[in-house]
DNA sequence: CGCATCATTGAGCTCGCTCAACCGTCGTGG
DNA sequence: CCACGACGGTTGAGCGAGCTCAATGATGCG
């Protein structure tokens, strides 16, 4: 409802994959199995609504559309999820960047990302370290494409263009 | 309903990302958007069964329970998504390859793998190159791990608690 | 037998990682 | 109000896992 939050998957030695992170409207914590394989953090001030799992295993039909919605919901993560193996298999570490900013962007319906993660968190979302993530900032900085504000607490993307251009 | 297929994504430079590798039993090409993004190839002769999606998006009450196993068929394939980032995002190459090879060896139940697949489909697989794939391989098999029949038709897996201790 | 395809192996390189120092901002307590 | 410490971010130097390039080997098919 408000605020943010990520889910990511831990290996045994605290390596950490960031799947996703969540925004005002988004759902997030739908699995199939028996038990939960995600944790889930807030990186801010947040504010969720929680559905009681067994709404989803109805099958009445008065719940057809609520069905519909799980289906469409269920969809879209997973043609995320597939983005997100193209981008961790393939990409480079600028092209990471560039696609996570314009993916952000996207998202948020805004080219100024104020943003609350941190990061380690996007260094854990796109399978690089956080110096990587700092040099790639820099340089894109230093090539005009973006604009960190004061604090490092707000990017501006100031040439889209150039940004699609680097991401593949 | 029999042979084997791959899915896959691809960068406009041709680099390729292998979603996943399906066999007998397996449900995949579940697309949410209007336009299909995955594309499909069969590597040994391969037969389908092909439903229209509009029987996905009939809301009738008698379609409930093909509802809910397309619900199902969704949050499997999402929690294997999500495991895969985590491979992608996380592993090292040996690793990668013998969470792969369990993976196999578990949906085929079976230790003994005859691989219709190439070096070059793994490798896009995992996010490797064919070289690491082929070196890492051989790796295994001068540890004992596994065993390479002649022609690199089949892999017997020899030692699965090594093969678990090395994936992480 | 000859060619095509796939796999292996080696040598060298590079991108991204590791390790380490330093900086900026903020919050807290004297 | 300032000093200081904690935390997150940046930058540099050097390293190494995995990539590239190239040669060689194995298998199978016409």
């Amino acid at each position: 409802m408000s605020g943010a939050v990520w889910t990511s998957r831990l290996l045994s030695d605290s390596r950490r994959q960031i799947d996703k992170f969540h925004f005002v409207g988004d759902v997030f914590g739908l699995e199939s199995g028996d038990e939960y394989l995600c944790s889930a953090e807030a990186i801010e001030d947040t504010v969720v609504a929680i559905y009681p799992r067994h709404i989803f295993e109805s099958v009445s039909p008065a719940d057809a559309v609520l069905s519909g919605q799980l289906v469409t919901a269920l969809g879209h993560s997973l043609s995320r999820a597939r983005e997100h193996m193209l981008l961790l298999g393939c990409k480079t570490a600028i092209e990471k960047i560039a696609a996570f900013l314009l993916s952000l962007a996207d998202r948020l319906k805004n080219t100024v990302l104020t943003r609350p993660m941190t990061r380690l968190d996007i260094a854990d979302h796109l399978g690089l370290t956080i110096e990587t993530v700092s040099r790639s900032f820099t340089h894109l900085e230093r090539e005009g494409l973006i604009e960190t504000g004061t604090g490092r607490r707000s990017i501006s993307l100031r040439d889209m263009r150039g940004l699609r251009q680097l991401d593949a």
